[in-house]
DNA sequence: GATGAATGAGCTTTCATTCAT
DNA sequence: GATGAATGAAAGCTCATTCAT
């Protein structure tokens, strides 16, 4: 028997074992054996944690999208220079590899869910914290003087939010025409652009 | 005279209505079930035609891949310029609505599919022809002397695709703040910009 | 595989084989697997035709109460005389032995579903026909001038009923000391008295 | 001072807390959890005082049967006239409701355990008792003028001690047509006829 | 004595697949 | 070609039971 620990525990244990299985197995044939062998327990420990897969994939969710902001506004803190922050997004926001298995979940179950209202509704939310994180980026970048925008501060927030989220999708799809190097370069082209800053260059 | 259908005309129609049934259960909760019930034949039929699931799944893939490029191909068919062209793009690929069975049927198997390297192929494969349709407008507009290009070409023909997968995605999630409509308008201005070609229109 | 068979068929198979299960397993312990095994079938064949436990044990209800009460009804066809109709109730109300899976069934369920109030309607339904049957006898009886009522005949014939579901009840749980010819004579010492008829008996 | 209850004290609370539980979701469902919740205690507790499930329900049972008998063995105390004897044993035989907590638990139990040899005898113990108790109160009215038996003395207990029964059974199945109030004049009814007795009245 | 996290056997249910008709 | 009854492997879920604390 795995030893009892505290609950709260547990549970961060199993939910980071379920973004593993996701990635490794795809959320349509994620089955509880999968992680529950992940997590080391027995397949009971997962439902007495979490009463049944529905809800798993629910908390799952919720945890990767707290996660996946909170991450990126405390790359930020203490960033100054709008061109920074701004680089910084981009670079934070396009994964490392195909095998990162938080943006694996998140788009996973968002199609799994899709046509669930309540999902809908998350995965807007989130779209909307995600643009209002480069809406501020960019104004600030005004301010300082940096910038000069070839169009709506919204238009362009959104477009660099659906840049991301399309060579992420492209990057765990395997897509090798988009691979992480290429799609942060591809995007850092198109905020120079639309910022008429030259002076965006990933330092890493 | 009705006699009974040719083979090739039932494999069509259960593969429309596999489509359907994409949309309406999520390619995770896919039946056999669903497919015979939607096509109004009985779940001996399906497996008569396509071996199994898989195969059924593969076919309806190719099949949508095949539709989604032909019928854009064809659309700009007899279209001279390169600024009706580039709109004409644009404007095909945001689905009408969030029930796009076409559109949701490859994302779903996208990524039901994903970690499968020949799917992984497939995609590339479908993302080139994409970018190959964009690269040659946009070069056909610099030599027809409409567009003055902001960076490589391969690099905004890219980033155009990738804008219209992202907002195909919100889309199909029922993302309110990335509305067909919406999204054309983001994507249109993102034309503008990058081809310093304000004569950029929707004509509907 | 067992050969495919008119669907009823395989339906009624299916219920004679769930009223012997519920009589050797008790409604408490009825597995699927124990209905399968007595018709020689496999798992799925129940859940093919019975959508669930639920309603397999629902169709078995309704068909044990159907056949209850008509088989009496048919019992007591051509039978002019009150007294022999009374004695034939009698007779048929009190099973043959601690085994008879009908009354086994019936009994089971009434307590299995106790607290439901479909349920609670159903067996008030079958109580209020058992009475109806009684008092139709007894009315007739004092008509043919053989009974003379020693009470409301309603109260006779609830009295009735209550005693043959209380033998029944004892009888299938075992109880030595009302076996089914005691229980017989009991009853009809009671229809005796409130008929004050001694021409009463039972002719086997 | 209220220290730790004592052992036997847990026993009793999680015997009652037993009888809700089975009244609530029947014994078919009947969960050690349940038992636990309405206790206010955890399962372990249960597993403490009780080796397995097995042993509650016996245990249970055996507690029931003896409240049942010794409850009305003492209301009989110091009751003379063999008439309110009889009156106050009707009475008490017949649930107040449908929810009476005990007399489901007993019947539940009956059926649960149909088909095992020590359960059988219980039950007939159990009702060897009941009739014994009928069986003095006829015998004791006859001796002292007031009752003149329409049967044998142990004819007309057993038929008294079933019609209780069944009404029981009724009643704990939300029978209307056999509601508590009816119960009990349908079984005076029958006392009246069997002792030629008029005078048993319920006194409430 | 009491707790409750953990276990895993046992069951229900689903559904792709087969095949006799 | 088409049907749909039948199958049985594969999961999910429940819950009695154990045991370290």
């Amino acid at each position: 028997m795995a030893s009892a620990k505290k609950a709260s525990d547990r549970r961060d244990q199993l939910i980071l074992a379920t973004l593993d299985a996701i990635r490794d197995r795809g959320i349509a044939n994620l089955r509880i054996q999968d992680v529950a062998t992940r997590a080391g327990v027995a397949t009971g420990t997962v439902h007495y944690h979490f009463n049944d897969l529905d809800q798993l994939i629910n908390d799952v969710y919720a945890w990767a999208c707290d996660r996946f902001y909170t991450t990126r506004l405390n790359a930020l803190a203490g960033v100054e220079d709008a061109r920074d922050q701004l680089v910084l997004m981009i670079d934070a926001g396009v994964p490392e590899s195909e095998n990162d298995a938080l943006v694996i979940a998140m788009h996973d179950i968002d199609l799994y869910r899709r046509g669930n209202a309540t999902m809908g509704l998350l995965l807007q939310a989130l779209y909307e914290r995600q643009v209002a994180l480069y809406f501020a980026a960019l104004q600030l970048g005004v301010a300082q003087g940096h910038f000069r925008l070839s169009g709506p501060v919204v238009d362009l927030a959104q477009n660099l939010v659906a840049l991301e989220d399309a060579y992420e999708l492209h990057i765990i799809s395997g897509n090798r025409s988009a691979a992480p190097d290429r799609a942060r370069e591809l995007i850092l082209g198109y905020a120079r652009t639309v910022t008429s800053c030259a002076d965006l260059q990933l330092r890493r």
